[in-house]
DNA sequence: ATGAATTAAAAAATTAACAATATTACGCTT
DNA sequence: AAGCGTAATATTGTTAATTTTTTAATTCAT
């Protein structure tokens, strides 16, 4: 079953989408900042219609605030909305892999450790934090994605990648990353017992623990 | 304190996502159905650019399917689906419920009891679904802003858009209008009690019991 | 006939020019 | 000098025309 990768051709709006996400997601371009369209068109070889097209679907990501007549800002977060984010993030995951656990294939599993070391590998090499975080989700995703809730799954898609922000400084700054990989393998594992409670209070430990190493940075941060 | 009405200079594609979305969710654009750019431009006046960016918009509010090259349809929801959304609305709903009761201010209930009574007289009025439709989502986001959650509050927002559809049949072609008014009189006096595991209970069933509704409501279309 | 290749038509994506709106800077009045 | 109004500028919103892509219809070979 070897997927083929397909052709695609990206539309500029697309283009714009994930350049200017990146940028944001990375801290290159910090919460506040203003977005000027012929600025970004400029940079990016393209018309302003694309950029526009381009904002308002980041404004729907939660990443951008665009307010007619006065254009686009990067979202700024405080600690309070991270916390909400984060904790809306463990209730509706710890259901997600409640619901998935009865259903867990043991091709799931395989799946699952293919991409366990995949991320490890890609911490030992210096893989750029964005590979690690896109992995990440995909770990999580690849367990959630037995309980059958694609539009739940797509709720928590949103909600990681208002979060990725955090959890990139996170892993950066702290020894954030094999506390997480530490997790990954007994949450695994737990899944594999078919243990529904103790799995899901582990995830939301996990997730949890990573609000708090978050909180701690910030607030250090801001000393 | 008046309340001044703002002037609101809408643009194109503002005035073109609420045409849309109306249409959509009043059921007379169906799902799956095809949205030409040049014939929704041409309905509305407008150039397609703005069609455009409302498509996208649309989208992102799950109202509508985009393809690049291929164009827009409207999102048909399955049984399965629809399921899958009351199910995520309960659960958020319940916790937004849950952490809002502790915090509510007799101004809260006053507002929740105006809010009621204007449900009731838009019923015994025969008013518009739509408005009913609003109203409705205001009352619970009544209790609900006094967990102080803005994002989930999104969440939810969201989510009721795409229930929107089906809650209007059900409340269209079942008498389902009063069996949630009683629900609605009984989930304040619970919260004014502060009972917490009663009013979540409630609420919770106030919700999968529409969902039952509109399950049987469409099980019977298709015979 | 069946199926691949080519062409014609339709629709979407993009651009560049134009109009409307908001922000800023400046001068005026008090 | 502070506050208000007006003009200049920057930025956004919109349109109409162009380019690109997809879909279908047609042709040609097997």
């Amino acid at each position: 079953m070897t997927n083929i990768a397909p052709i695609i051709h990206k539309t500029r709006t697309q283009l714009v989408v994930e350049a200017l996400r990146e940028r944001i997601l990375s801290g290159e371009i910090k919460g506040g900042e203003p977005l000027r369209q012929s600025a970004i068109a400029e940079q990016l070889n393209v018309s302003r219609i694309p950029v526009r097209e381009a904002l308002v679907q980041l404004e729907a990501e939660g990443l951008v605030n665009f307010e007619p007549h006065k254009g686009a800002t990067a979202i700024a977060l405080s600690v309070e909305q991270v916390t909400e984010l984060f904790q809306l993030r463990a209730l509706i995951e710890a259901d997600l892999l409640a619901r998935a656990i009865p259903n867990l294939k043991p091709a799931d599993f395989e799946e699952a450790e293919n991409v366990l070391e995949q991320l490890e590998s890609a911490f030992k090499q210096q893989h750029s934090i964005a590979s690690w975080s896109e992995l990440n989700t995909q770990f999580h995703n690849c367990l959630y994605k037995a309980a059958n809730r694609p539009h739940t799954l797509d709720v928590v898609d949103g909600l990681n990648t208002n979060c990725d922000r955090y959890i990139r400084l996170q892993l950066l700054l702290t020894g954030g990353i094999p506390i997480a990989e530490r997790e990954h393998r007994s949450l695994l594992s737990l899944c594999k017992q078919g243990n529904i409670p103790a799995a899901t209070e582990l995830l939301q430990n996990h997730i949890l623990g990573a609000l708090t190493a978050i909180k701690a940075l910030v607030i250090q941060q801001l000393k």
